[in-house]
DNA sequence: TCGGTAACTTACCCGAGGTAACTTACTGGC
DNA sequence: GCCAGTAAGTTACCTCGGGTAAGTTACCGA
């Protein structure tokens, strides 16, 4: 009744560890790190449990709390790990880059990279799905489709010898940049017609036009 | 000890149902949304307790149950809610428009309008801030400044003669569109080379360039 | 070999979401 | 005016998951 039973222990099957064994505490850390991204993935943050990810490590749940503190320190020891390594692999991209387009593009192709295949983790994120419940998430999706089915129509008609899958891509830019735009706006405090302007600007004539008129201005 | 006694019940001090009384359903469906909305905005989905918003409206938690199924259904109901509201506000804007450009300028307005006069309710959902721990939120808007530093001093070099605000105008466009594309192309099976192709190329050249080029080939 | 420490455990607490069963006030028909 | 029927409301409870206290065992260096 006392004491630990050494009972074989299966995390998950292509893992080794399947005698429970002790682990140095960095070499733990790190394990629990990845299991734990897996199953906030898998079921999301809010599904996830504690004791599930101890489970999968093959450990008991109080060694999580005392490795991460509470469940929320072990989310975010896992953003912070994550945000690190995107900031690597675009910063180093760019570092590559030679002109500032070029800089720029190197910079999106190693980011959609990142986040395509870190696939999981990302919809957990970007997505609002990770601590909303799913219904929730399928809400604010919906009010985007709304945006894109206002917004798409314009395009195709202004611009009718354009692709379809163009026009989707370029709404959903619109979109993406309208959703952080208002969020900056209240920061700097922008009114909403400043804020209309700026985005009206760079979408009507892009980097571009910001070009030659700094240029030509400076 | 059974029944309810008939104590004086405070809700917030603005409103007037000082006393509690009976109301009909769709009476306190409505409250119940209103004091919800204000509830999850004040505290955040996570933190915010079914009992403090039965609460509020001056009723048992019961009740709540009773006409939303769940806490998530009654965010659901709040969602669903905030979302007609912000499409009927933007599709009656854009309806006035005269021409492409004027339509999307009158829609970006009412916009950032709607999400400015609400933005309590809107920090809680575009952020992430809703269901995710306060900490997870902060670690992710850290990750979008390190983008915008990564971003930011390319277009200042790009174009010296631009003020500051607008370089942070445009570099959070930027980061927004990625966010928003990033998600696009995993649903609809884009490679990370042609996601960076369609960025590049609206922020390149704009809506002008996609003009030009639908109506040439058209 | 032995003690100290760091990796681990069991067994528990508590708070918030959620529910069953019961009570009370209003309503319309006689 | 009275009296059912029902819709609005209640209390008292359950459960599950995050979080903790106190104790146990394996490893390592002297």
């Amino acid at each position: 009744m006392v004491g630990y039973s050494t009972v074989t222990q299966t995390t998950s099957p292509q893992e080794r560890p399947a005698r429970r064994k002790r682990m140095s505490r960095e070499a733990r850390e790190r394990q629990m790190l990845a299991v734990a991204e897996e199953v906030f993935a898998d079921h999301g943050y809010r599904a996830a449990s504690m004791e599930e990810i101890a489970e999968r490590c093959g450990v008991s749940k109080p060694m999580l709390y005392e490795y991460f503190g509470s469940k929320d320190g072990l989310l975010l020891a896992c953003l912070t790990r994550a945000r690190a390594e995107l900031h690597d692999v675009t910063a180093a991209a760019m570092a590559e880059g030679t002109d500032p387009m070029d800089t720029l593009t190197r910079g999106l192709i190693a980011y959609y990279s990142f986040t395509d295949s870190h696939r999981r983790s990302f919809e957990l994120l970007k997505n609002e799905a990770a601590g909303l419940p799913y219904a929730a998430a399928e809400a604010v999706e919906e009010a985007r489709r709304q945006q894109h089915n206002l917004i798409a129509p314009i395009l195709a008609q202004w611009a009718p010898g354009i692709g379809d899958i163009e026009i989707e891509a370029y709404t959903e830019i619109i979109i993406g940049a309208c959703e952080r735009v208002s969020l900056w706006c209240t920061v700097r405090d922008v009114t909403p017609e400043d804020a209309a302007r700026y985005t009206i600007d760079f979408c009507w004539g892009g980097l571009q036009a910001l070009y030659e008129r700094g240029n030509v201005t400076a």
